[in-house]
Order: structure tokens, then C-alpha cells, then sequence
DNA sequence: GTAAACAATCTTGCATACAATAATTTGATT
DNA sequence: AATCAAATTATTGTATGCAAGATTGTTTAC
């Protein structure tokens, strides 16, 4: 057997994180979680060991492995990241756009504007997220594409939660809409500032939410 | 025996990576490892996973693990992500400075200048990196510091070089002082774009440096 | 002499076994 | 009955064993 059983394993509690299958702070029993995938301790705790390493999971010594809660604060913190770099792949995006770039995200775009104007928030979920990576890839920065797919990636269970309140399908379709005139425009400051308030939005109404929910 | 054996062996190797005794594109052997550190294979691999989902160490299925090899290429990437989260922290220092913060700011601005003006470049690069976190620490955004300590660190040893070339130490440290006073006026975007210019200095050179010396 | 194929050896990947520490339960004493 | 302590149980951490795939070297055929 290869070693994709340990990728495989760390992809599915990974997985299981984000879809909040593991909920925060949940620990995570390795002799469970061995017989439940069908595999013995040790594949296991590489995988959570990986996990460790990417910040997704915690390790208390001899006292076993949890799911990280980042807590609303530190999300916030996430989100304000995420904004600053997702401005600046689109800044370089507006300068390094390519034809096939260009082909791409106006693709994405368009499923957005089908999924939007359908209602289907799952749809445009999906469709979301592959214009953002259009974007990514078209900053022509492999190290900081990679960075964004990953904070993306580790910000999704809220950020699905945002797309569910009320209008925000629609809301973040037009913005979108403004960041492509601005990239294929060639202008890289407005495209950066577009896409910065794009994600900071979402990250302050996150705060918002959570802040008059669940007080910590 | 605590868990800290497999975290101080992931620290062992990281340093060795960093600190180039472990070359890029060098194997890494399981049972020379565990000889050399007195362990058995099961911790040193729980440590090559973590440094593999860090991303300093490529594990190839059943051909075992190998230091990553930037390239370049890559490396000016990191650079140009570097200069921009730099950038970032930069700015919002600018705007939540506490006294505390400026205290530490000073304290290392200090070291530097003295450091700088004695010519001592390994001393240099301490202090340096004490200037660089405290302005990470002021950004008071606790991802964003652990995502530039990060990142400067895996770009330590490119950084290191150019401290070598001539006048780069008495440079840096003009640069350092126009963001100390763009920081304590509370200058947001001066100091923004004054960080980003000191690091992506350094990212370019380096780029002039290796493409001319070793061509890929 | 060179190239290809086969075999021997080495290395990884996973499982199991053993040791050490934390959690829990039970029993005794106040 | 309640609390504390000791012992038992459960779980983590490390080592070792075994099987499968990769690497290397040798032999044979052309």
C-alpha cells in the first residue's frame, strides 16, 4: 500500500473539521478514529500529527489530540489576513493577466451569475470559490496562490455561514462583478481595494454574528 | 518520556534545514536520523510529516523524504508575500500602537543601531529580527505575527546572505528608521510602504544574486 | 561491449507490542 | 456520607517486526 493512506486519512479528519464533523475542541480518539477508517494507530497519528503542524489540531502532551476553536477573535483575525492578501493577488492578477486568466475567471463569473441569480447559495458556494482560485492563479504567485487556497480553505465553515444571510448572494455577486471590470482593466489598486472589502465585509458581519450570539 | 521528543525533533531538522546542514534536495534517511538522535523510526517519521505539511520537506511515496528545493523562482515569491504581509503588519502598528509596543520597537531599534554602527553583522541579524517581531507584535493581529514569523524564518537563511553584502547592514538600518518615525506619527501607509520597499530590497537582490551566479 | 532482465538488498509503510503517564474507580477512613 | 488515597483501567508514546515496493548490482544475451 502507499503512502496516500496517511494523505488520505489527514484529507478526511481535515475535511471532517471544516464541515464541523469534528466540532472544536471535540478530542479526537486515535484507537476511534484507527478502527473507524480500518487502519491502525500509527497512519493515524501522522495524519494528526500533520494536522498539528498545519494549526488545525492541538496535541497536549500524553493528554491526546483536539480540534482547535479559534474563538471569534482570532477568526477576525483570519478574515483581516485573508483580505490583505486576497487584495494583493488580485493587485498582481490586474498587472499578470493572461488570455487563458482572463477565459478563466470570466467562466467562473458567469456560473456565479447563473447560481446567483438562480437563489441556489449552495451553487453559488461552489461557484465562489473557483472564481477566488481564478484569481489566485492569475497573480501568477504559485507560494501566495497557495496561501490563499489554504486561509480560503480554513475560513470556509464561516464563511458558508455568511453566504446564508439574507441578499449576501446577490451583494457579493455585484462586487464581484466590479472586481472584474477592475482586473481586466488593468487597474491593480482598485482591484486590490475591491477585493479587500469584499472579504473584510464578510469577515465583519462574521463578527458581528458571532459576537451578539455567543459572547465568550 | 513526553511528546516534546517528536517536537523537539521537528525543531532539530527544521534548524537543520534552515541552518542548511541538511541541503535542499537532500535525502533523508529514517534509520540515520533515528540512529543520530537516539530514537526509533515511529518519532522521526511523526516529524517528517509535520515538516512535510510545513512544507520544508517533500515526502515522495515509498522513496522516503527529501529537503525541499525552492528555487528562485519561489523564492522571490516568498519574498514578494513577505513584503506584503510586512507591509501589513506595518500598517496596522502604525494605527494600534501601544506604549508597551513602542518601548519594544525602541529597545530593538537600538540594539540595531549599535549593532550596525560596530559593523557586526551577526549581531545585526539578531537584532533585526527582534526589530521585525516587535512590529509583528504591534500589529496586534496574533495570525498575522505568527504568519510573518513564520515565513521570515523559512526565508532566514536567503536573508542571511544579503546582510554579507557590502553597506546592506548600514542601509537597513536607514530603512528601519524611516519606519520607526512613519510608525510613531502614525503614518499607516508610509509605513506600509516604507516595510514593503525594505523587504522587497531584499527579495530582489537576492534574485540578481543567484540568477546570475546559478542559472537553472 | 552494451543493454536488458532478474535477483538480492535496502527502505519505506503499516501493524502490533510494550512501556509510561494520565484518568477513573473503588475502597477506606474520618 | 463525604473525601482522599491507592489501585486499576485506559490511552498515549515509542520500539520493533513484517510485508511490499524501490534501488542497485550482477549476469546473460545479443
Amino acid at each position: 500500500m502507499s503512502e496516500n493512506v496517511v494523505q488520505r486519512l489527514r484529507d478526511e479528519i481535515e475535511n471532517g473539521i471544516i464541515s464541523n464533523d469534528f466540532a472544536p475542541g471535540e478530542r479526537l480518539d486515535e484507537v476511534q478514529l484507527a478502527t473507524r477508517f480500518g487502519v491502525s494507530r500509527t497512519p493515524i497519528r501522522e495524519a494528526l500529527m500533520q494536522l498539528n503542524a498545519i494549526g488545525l489540531v492541538e496535541i497536549r502532551p500524553r493528554r491526546g489530540a483536539i480540534v482547535i476553536d479559534p474563538g471569534p477573535h482570532r477568526i477576525f483575525e483570519m478574515f483581516e489576513v485573508m483580505a490583505e492578501i486576497e487584495g494583493m493577488a488580485g493587485s498582481l492578477a490586474a498587472r499578470r493577466l493572461t488570455d487563458a486568466d482572463r477565459a478563466a475567471i470570466l467562466a467562473a463569473h458567469a456560473d456565479c451569475k447563473r447560481s446567483s441569480s438562480a437563489g441556489d447559495s449552495d451553487a453559488y458556494y461552489y461557484d465562489n470559490e473557483r472564481f477566488h482560485r481564478a484569481i489566485y492563479a492569475a497573480s501568477h504567485n504559485d507560494f501566495l496562490s497557495e496561501q490563499c487556497v489554504a486561509l480560503h480553505r480554513r475560513l470556509q465553515p464561516y464563511r458558508r455561514l455568511q453566504l446564508r444571510v439574507r441578499n449576501r448572494v446577490a451583494t457579493s455577486f455585484s462586487e464581484h462583478d466590479a472586481v472584474v471590470e477592475a482586473l481586466f482593466a488593468g487597474d491593480a489598486e482598485r482591484a486590490r481595494t475591491l477585493l479587500r472589502q469584499h472579504v473584510s465585509i464578510q469577515g465583519e458581519r462574521f463578527s458581528d454574528l458571532v459576537s451578539t450570539l455567543s459572547r465568550r
